[in-house]
Parts: structure tokens; sequence; C-alpha cells
DNA sequence: CACCACCCCTGGACGC
DNA sequence: TGCGTCCAGGGGTGGT
């Protein structure tokens, strides 16, 4: 379950292996997990050049859990993971690991070696995106996502959550508010900053939306350097996975003690998802 | 407009 | 061992 964390880096692991490096033949396997864009508008068919194929990679983008391969042409190709999907580079001469539910592959020529770059997603929950600029990805998907979490500031936050009534963690999963919490990140941040995940968003006083803003950067920074947390199936593009799972404090650990006040925590579900937190110190804001 | 339930999909855990 | 059932959840959508 890839979130914020797992995405950015990815793009790390990525950057180094792709910009400066020239895209070959495109292999699309699953036509209908690709959405093309000519501008504003869907298109009806992919092109390989929508898929980058013999371009030049000059950067690689991320907001939330969004990622994008820019080339030198400036179009872009928008990459998300949904729940299962991975991004992997495999050197030529090495096997794909699992090449089931394979649905694109692109040929890599870099200074570094040769390989293929391939996006694998078994639940289709993912996709990529093809658009003619930057610009056009912007207003077509980007523009519609809230803030970045892993900068997000007080002030920007309490803005947002000041306009719902939803509760909090309903909120914060909510991309057009804030982009890049997903569910695990969601209960993370609101153990950390004291928060009953029921409290109604626009409740929640002043110094406690501080503590949120605090706890959503901080959990979210540690989990990058930990290269995020490997819960089923997520890896970087090298196929390693990351360790922050180890660190959850609240996530998986329904009827476990608190690791704050030893009391058990507490599973519900809020927002059609399974929520822990703790009763104790969490309190709760209506 | 705000909010919510539901749906998409497959692999893995679990019970028998 | 194998089979059925349930659960995981990001995000889009249609209904209230």
């Amino acid at each position: 379950m890839p979130e914020l964390p797992e995405i950015e880096h990815l793009k790390r692991t990525l950057e180094p292996l792709l910009i400066g490096s020239t895209i070959g033949k495109v292999h699309l396997r699953r036509r209908d997990v690709v959405t093309p864009f000519t501008n504003g508008a869907p298109a009806k068919r992919t092109s390989p050049v929508d898929l980058l194929a013999g371009s030049l990679v000059t950067s690689l983008m991320r907001h939330g859990k969004n990622l994008a391969i820019v080339v030198k042409s400036n179009r872009v190709l928008g990459v998300h993971l949904g729940m299962s999907g991975q991004m992997l580079f495999v050197r030529n001469g090495r096997r794909i690991e699992q090449s089931d539910h394979v649905h694109c592959i692109w040929q890599i020529r870099s200074r570094s070696g040769d390989g293929r770059l391939i996006f694998r997603d078994p639940r289709r929950f993912g996709g990529l995106w093809t658009f003619p600029s930057i610009t056009a990805m912007k207003e077509t998907r980007w523009d519609r996502l809230g803030p970045d979490a892993l900068t997000i500031d007080t002030k920007d936050l309490n803005e947002r959550l000041k306009r719902t009534r939803r509760p909090i963690k309903a909120a914060l999963l909510e991309q057009s508010i804030l982009a890049g919490v997903g569910n695990i990140y969601a209960d993370e941040a609101l153990f950390r900053a004291r928060i009953h995940p029921k409290s109604i968003a626009r409740s929640i006083p002043p110094e406690a939306v501080r503590r949120l803003a605090r706890a959503i950067r901080h959990v979210l920074r540690a989990a990058v350097d930990s290269g995020g947390s490997t819960i089923r199936s997520y890896m970087d593009a090298t196929g390693n996975g990351g360790s922050y799972a180890q660190r959850h404090q609240v996530y998986g650990r329904a009827d476990e003690p608190c690791l704050r006040c030893r009391q058990p925590l507490a599973g519900i579900t809020v927002a059609q998802r399974t929520t822990v937190f703790c009763p104790m110190c969490q309190p709760l804001f209506v």
C-alpha cells in the first residue's frame, strides 16, 4: 500500500537509473492500464510516443502519491501505484522475478548499463496517464490535489480542515484536502498528535492542528528515511523493501498495548477503513 | 455542495 | 492438501 513515503523513496531510487537515460521500445501488454490525454481531453489510443518511447528522461516529479516521468520534449508519463503497483528496474541479463501482472515494459539505455523498467500491478488499482506537457498533467490531475503532505504547514492544514465536518481521519485520507497520506500514516500521525480519529476536523483546536501538521511531517519524513513501510508487496525500483513498518506505533496493533500508556489500542472503522488508536491518549474533539 | 456507501481487483491468511 | 471465505485499501462514482 504505497503512500507518500513509498513513492518518494521510489522516486529517489529511480532518479539515478533514469535521468539522462534514453527510453527505447515500449511494450504495453495491457492497454487498459493507460489513460491517455491530449491536453485536457481523454484520447482514444495510446501511442508509443505517449509512453515516452525514444525519449531522453530529464526529471522525475512527485505530488502526494503520484509520480511522473518527464522527458526532454516535455511530455510526461504519470504513474500511480494504487494498492499493489510496482515500478522495477531490471538490468539486462537479469530475470524478472515476478513476471505475472506486468502491464508495461520500457527498454532503458543508460550510461550505467541497459535494462528494463517494469510496471507491475496485480490488483490494477494503479495505472499510467500520458500527457503532452507538465502543464497538461497539472491541469487535468495534479491541480485537484491538496498540498503535498511532506511539507504541510499548520496554516495550510488548519485552513483546509476548517472547511469540513468530516472525521479528521476521513479528511486526512481525502487527497483533495492533503496529498499523500493513506491509511497507515493517517493512524500514525493521529496517534503522535494525540487526536482521536473521529474528531470533527473543524472542531480540532489550533494547538492540536499544529501538533498534527508536525506529526504528519515527522512520520512521513521518518518513513522516507527508512525506505518506506513494506506491508505485503511494496518494494522500490531495485526490489528492496522498506523498514518503517517496524516502527509503526498503532497500525496493525489493535488490542496490543499502547506504547505510551500500556492500555490496549482500539480497532474501529472510520471512512470504511481499518483504524487503530489509543482511547486513553487520543482525546475526541467534537 | 458535502458526504457516504459501494465498487474495482487479486493475493494471502485462516478455518475446516 | 485444498477449498471457501474474508480482508486489505486508493480512488472514482453515483446516490442522498
